[in-house]
DNA sequence: TGTACATCAGTGAACGCGCGTTCACTGATGTAC
DNA sequence: TGTACATCAGTGAACGCGCGTTCACTGATGTAC
């Protein structure tokens, strides 16, 4: 069923609705529940489709779960990219800084999702693809998007401190941690800082939370002559 | 048959070793692939035990996942509570630092496992179990471990600067996000650094190079009169 | 304009498979008298 | 010391269930002559 995939993309009549009903279903559930936790017959009752359909327009279970994080992640590179494409071509004394590339992705985030809500769900679904071990998802994302990761890696590495590659390597890998686990779990975190200390506030006022701790985190140990205090 | 479940501890002849064999396969087998991907037809069959053992001796699949962590954080959090006992008697003025209560828990953690290979395997349970949305290990967890996770979290934050109350509580998050990714993903990123960068080191070097990183991070937007450069 | 055919989205029912769990059973060990 | 019984760990085979996938089919729409 491989072939009858390519439909989708030739004749998109917008009355295929059955394609989008079944990557909204899926993207909520999934997020729920896990991928292998959610079964096709939950996803298209939810959508209100047949349960062959999922099969028909995408193939099988692993295509259909591709498809949810293409159907994000496309829009987000494409945007990324402009955006590196202009960074990359500033002059040598204008670089990004370390809080440039790192608002520049909450900038990216937030602009692609239809509602905080989506945001929430697709941040849930980075998290769970990241903790699948040997799964063809983590490949399938790595081969497609690697290009735009690595040109943004090369301007973060370039608006980093000076300091052995090793530690930035690190130092990078904590941050994106950070950044996983914090927007995936944000809804229930956001529960508890209302409850304990009664404040609301939207996820792009949480990711902009973690810009300065980050940025600090990876300048720790080095010695900043003179703007010691103003970093932030 | 949850009641022949008390047996494994009431008469532990060291001959039940079914018990600890199927143990010390679920662990790596759920580590590797995940709970649900995991069947118990693997885990009987790589332990060399019966397929009925597990419903045996655990009396459900849920109940050996459960079992997996008992055997690690029990002893975990009963040598942390002791070191929190030491912590909390102290005197005013000789509180322990952010890097200390930091530094406390990497202490605790490698101490536990009978190798590095077992705690990089945990650490992959436990970011597993904190992905899991809506299961029966969370709240599990949740519930047998508050009592020296709150305590722990009292002494972390009297060791955090001045600042308001919900950005301690974020940034907390930050560092448990940090922590959980790295270490979970730590055989990934070992390799990664060792091939990139021609560097090996153990996972207890690697939790070790966080302290400073997350301390900065703690202390980020604190005005530190007289020790802004000494502080990791 | 009318007819024949091809293409497509979508359907209903069934397929085989692997799963967690159950159950009657065996054999070894410990205990009571 | 010997016998009867209870308790326990472990087993082999089967159970029903939910899963992803398949397949023959329908009906609507577009195209060729």
């Amino acid at each position: 069923m491989a072939s009858s995939n390519n439909h989708s993309s030739t004749r998109t009549n917008t009355r295929s609705s059955t394609v989008s009903r079944i990557l909204d279903a899926a993207e909520n559930l999934f997020a729920q529940h896990g991928f292998a936790e959610t079964s096709l017959r939950s996803i298209t009752s939810q959508a209100g489709v047949n349960l062959a359909a999922v099969n028909y327009h995408f193939g099988s279970k692993k295509e259909l779960i591709q498809a949810v994080f293409t159907r994000f992640l496309d829009p987000f590179c494409q945007r990324l990219s402009e955006r590196l494409d202009e960074f990359e071509n500033r002059g040598k004394n204008e670089q990004p800084t370390l809080e440039d590339m790192l608002h520049l992705l909450v900038d990216e985030m937030t602009a692609v999702p239809h509602s905080t809500a989506q945001l929430e769900t697709f941040m849930r679904l980075l998290a769970l693809a990241y903790n699948q071990t040997q799964g063809h998802l983590k490949k399938y994302l790595e081969l497609t998007y690697r290009d735009v990761f690595e040109r943004y890696m090369k301007l973060l590495i370039g608006a980093a401190p000076t300091m052995p590659a090793v530690e930035i390597y690190w130092r990078i890998n904590f941050i994106l941690g950070a950044s996983l686990f914090t927007m995936s779990e944000a809804p229930t975190l956001q529960a508890i800082a209302e409850r304990d200390y009664g404040i609301q506030e939207p996820l792009e006022s949480v990711m902009r939370r973690m810009v300065p701790f980050m940025a600090a985190g990876m300048r720790s140990g080095q010695v900043q002559l003179g703007q010691a205090l103003q970093q932030d």
